[in-house]
DNA sequence: TATATTTTTTAGGTTTGCCTAAACTTTAAT
DNA sequence: ATTAAAGTTTAGGCAAACCTAAAAAATATA
């Protein structure tokens, strides 16, 4: 498998969540960034593989074997993740680039190894889950802060905007990635949020409350 | 760079210890598992973009631009099998054909982080040296136990010849990775060695010593 | 329903890296 | 010095993955 093909398997495996009766070859193009030609040639090259299921105009869905075969690369995707956040200094919004290159990398023994290394995490440094060995993917308990309750607690796994003023803002009030948040009340006027953290009380506004994600 | 640009040069780097007056694309395109006229036209490439020397017939040689970029694949490609050997459970034979794949990732951040994640480690697992962020590479201190003299010491850093046969004689004699050989005396007539090992003293043959490496 | 717009596919090209077979150059052997 | 052998380059092709432009189909609008 090259690694065009992985690409492609992977990125219709995420755009199926959102469009479960078929991936176009437009959505599909925009996402990986080429033309919906290109797309269409290689869809045409997975159908005739077995992977997917592409009847023309009607766009693309994964086939059992497809979607093993894309979970395999998400797996390796996450595992690199989280090798490169937890034992290098990567932080979050550096390391998917990164990965993007090494989940190419061919050796069963390198990921079992890898993930042995890394202690069998169940989610990646995003809160996305990572599957196993088969295959078989947790779903995801990922949320914005802005969809919790009062009484909710979440651990901070990353944000939405990486502009430098939100992430020193996010610094300045000490939340970083493990923090833990607990909602303690919502303004039903503007839904700004006053949370706990580290035994501290906070205010957020719906903003920021839509820019912070939490596991819960 | 392309991944075939990067192993090209690489090989160049390599012939160029035995072929000092160039390399021929006979012996790079064997070295490569490719053809003659593949190399050839690579060779012209690298020429135009004024990585390497070529005059037809006469073979390849790096221009210093060149050898910089070969070092950095090197530099690369030996940082990764010192992790997998030291982080991951991979014995010394099996990590060259994985770390082909990942010398290929790009990323500064992530091989200096590497660098220090294994705590600049000065060679690699099969005792080759590691050259440094500029290319600096020190000179190779690895022999095979046959080129040794009565009195030295060696390090053990790897062996010649992976048969199974050979591996388990090692298992056998308990002579590993890192283990320390002290050249007692060489039989004239035949050329074995008795070497010291652990404060216990052992006949090897005339062929068990050129397979054996050491680093003095 | 008929027409206009958007989406998708097809047709024809390009680049990279590989190949084989033929032509050419160098080296070795009479 | 000729000729034979070996090594090297050139010429012409192929597969993968991309592209643009034109044709075809599906969808939206009047
Ligand atoms: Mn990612
Ligand atoms: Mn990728
Ligand atoms: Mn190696
Ligand atoms: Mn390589």
């Amino acid at each position: 498998m090259t690694f065009s093909e992985e690409n492609y398997l992977k990125s219709i495996y995420t755009l199926q969540k959102e469009h479960p009766k078929g991936v176009s070859t437009n959505v599909l193009s925009k996402y990986l960034d080429t033309k919906p030609a290109s797309a269409t040639e290689m869809i045409k090259k997975l159908d005739e593989k077995g992977l997917v299921h592409y009847q023309p105009y009607q766009g693309v869905i994964l086939k059992d074997s497809g979607a093993v075969s894309a979970l395999k690369v998400i797996r390796k995707h996450r595992l690199w993740e989280t090798f490169l956040a937890n034992k290098l200094d990567f932080s979050w919004d550096e390391i998917h680039d990164v990965a993007e290159q090494l989940e190419h990398i061919k050796s069963d023994k390198l990921i079992r190894e890898l993930d042995k290394f890394l202690g069998y995490p169940k989610h990646d440094p995003h809160g996305d889950p990572i599957p196993d060995e088969a295959g078989n993917i947790a779903k995801l308990e990922k949320k914005r802060v802005s969809q919790l309750q009062p009484g909710d607690t979440g651990t901070c796994i990353g944000v939405n905007d990486t502009s430098s003023s939100f992430l020193q803002f996010l610094d300045q009030q000490n939340i970083r990635l493990g923090s833990v948040l607990e909602i303690v009340n919502i303004q039903e006027f503007d839904k700004s949020m006053t949370v706990r953290i580290d035994d501290r009380e906070l205010l957020l506004s719906q903003i920021a409350t839509e820019h912070i994600y939490v596991r819960i």
